[in-house]
RNA sequence: GCCUGGGUAGUAUAGCCAGGUUAGUAUACCGGCCUGUCGAGCCGGUGACCCGGGUUCAAAUCCCGGCCCAGGCGCCA
């Protein structure tokens, strides 16, 4: 191996010998020394070089080293650490594994380069160390999502990415070529996972792409995202599903906070796990509180963004939560599948989860009784065809159920502060950009 | 898809409104100096007006078209 400890191991005991590797970060002249950084993903070492006292030829090296070259350094442990970047080497040996030309754009955040060109060198992007942090945390909450799902009984599926059919719901689809016919990419893996309740599958659990050909330009839009989709049945309603939904969400939060302190510090954000239960909103209260906030929406219309973050504002003042549910939307603006309230059917038990201001996922009950489904399809006008392949299997019987797809990028752009959700995908899909 | 703003060295910006000598600055890069730097410092150097058309004696600057970006809205994860 061309190491054997990576940079935060190497052991504090003066004397002791290390092979490490990684990028040059930086190489400074300061009268009779010379000095290194060498950066992996665990930290930077300085190597000190005493310019009197070093080998000519690991001095000839270590003059032709240029940042961001990859090398891997034998060393020795000094007997007094000075420098203050992190572990401090003599080297002995430096062998140049690949050399670097100047980069295309800065790392340092000295000159930050803008998002757009950072994306276009994304690989290099990636190495600023707040990356991998963000990184870092995404993989921490998916960790303490995934442990809470598996030990709650539920199990991870896998449903199809290319379906036959265009979906319900209005959101534009990319259409593929499958031997001559036409196919789509999903955009939300809801219908199946719905299926898997009526195959008695009970409690499932997915995490995958999605895809919306929606040329939707804002900073928290994605042409592909991953969610993690949760379906689970014999529920009473669709609090029952609100109540998976919170503590599955605080299962990752509190990963986090336990830990990741490092990357949490990197990048001069602040967590807190929310306080369980998760306040709720429901339609059409929401209605007044909006109006006694000056904001006048319509009866039966939804809340739009300027509502949205009202509501946010009304639940950190009056719950001084960051979290909160909504429920009970507008049947008039949710797909044919969800269940709608028996006595007041213009209401849906339909839930979003908004968290810092963002929305974070959709879900609900489902209805699984057959004839409410077709006639609910009836009402949205579409064509009971075209949703036969779905509907035709709740003829033969099918449980209670509900999920909810929480998008992964969204959740961890909230978490990690990010401005922009293309932060936080190591190389995101947007309308004009499917490169790198 | 609509609205607003923008595109100047590798990167990030000033200049544009009131068109006119070598397009300024920071950083990166190259060279030099400096007995411990740690965003090191100091000196010197290389390096740029998105593309196409138009107005004008003269265009980075004004006009038209295109491409691209950011933000807001819509839609949503």
């Amino acid at each position: 191996m061309k190491r054997t400890h990576e940079i935060a191991e190497i052991p504090e005991e003066p004397g002791a010998n290390v092979r490490i590797a990684g990028f040059v970060e930086n190489i400074k002249e300061v009268g009779r020394l010379l000095f290194v950084w060498v950066r992996d993903r665990t930290g930077t070492a300085q190597l000190t070089l005493k310019k009197t006292e070093a080998d000519e030829e690991l001095l000839k090296v270590v003059r032709s080293l240029n940042t961001h070259d990859v090398v891997s350094v034998v060393g020795v442990v000094p007997d007094r650490r000075e420098a203050k970047v992190g572990m401090e080497l003599v080297p002995k040996e430096i062998e140049v594994l690949s050399r670097a030309e100047r980069l295309p754009i800065d790392v340092t955040g000295i000159a930050a380069t803008q998002l757009d060109t950072r994306l276009d060198w994304r690989a290099i992007d990636l190495r600023n160390p707040k990356n991998l942090a963000v990184f870092r945390i995404q993989n921490t909450l998916i960790k303490g999502m995934t442990e809470w799902l598996d030990s709650h009984g539920f199990m991870q599926v896998f449903t199809p990415c290319i379906i036959g059919a265009p979906s319900e719901s209005g959101a534009e689809m990319f259409e593929i070529d499958y031997f001559g016919k036409k196919a789509y990419l999903r955009q939300d893996p809801q219908l199946h996972r719905q299926l898997l309740m009526v195959a008695g599958f009970d409690r499932i659990y997915e995490i995958g792409p999605s895809w919306r050909a929606e040329p939707s330009h804002t900073p928290r839009h994605l042409c592909e995202h991953r969610g993690c989709a949760v379906e689970l049945s014999y529920i009473s309603d669709e609090l029952d599903v609100m109540r998976v939904e919170e503590q599955l969400f605080v299962a990752g939060l509190k990963r986090v906070v336990e830990e990741r302190n490092r990357e949490i510090e990197i990048l001069g954000i602040e967590l807190e796990e929310p306080n369980l239960p998760i306040p709720e909103l429901r339609f059409p209260e929401i209605y007044e509180i909006l109006s006694s906030m000056g904001k006048e929406v319509k009866f039966g219309e939804d809340v739009d963004r300027e509502g949205e973050r009202l509501l946010s504002q009304y639940v950190l003042e009056k719950y001084n939560s960051e979290a909160f549910f909504i429920n009970r939307f507008p049947f008039a603006v949710k797909p044919f599948y969800v269940m709608r309230v028996d006595d007041d059917p213009i209401w849906a038990r339909s839930v979003d989860l908004i968290y810092r201001g963002l929305e974070l996922s959709s879900g609900g009950q489902r209805e699984h009784r057959y004839e409410k489904i077709m006639e609910q399809v009836r009402l949205k006008g579409m064509n009971p065809e075209t949703v036969k392949w779905f509907t035709e299997f709740f003829r033969y019987g099918a449980p209670p159920h509900g999920g909810f797809n929480i998008g992964i990028e969204r959740l961890t752009m909230a978490v990690v502060g990010a401005s922009n959700i293309r932060e936080v995908v190591p190389f995101p899909r947007a309308p004009e950009r499917y490169m790198p």
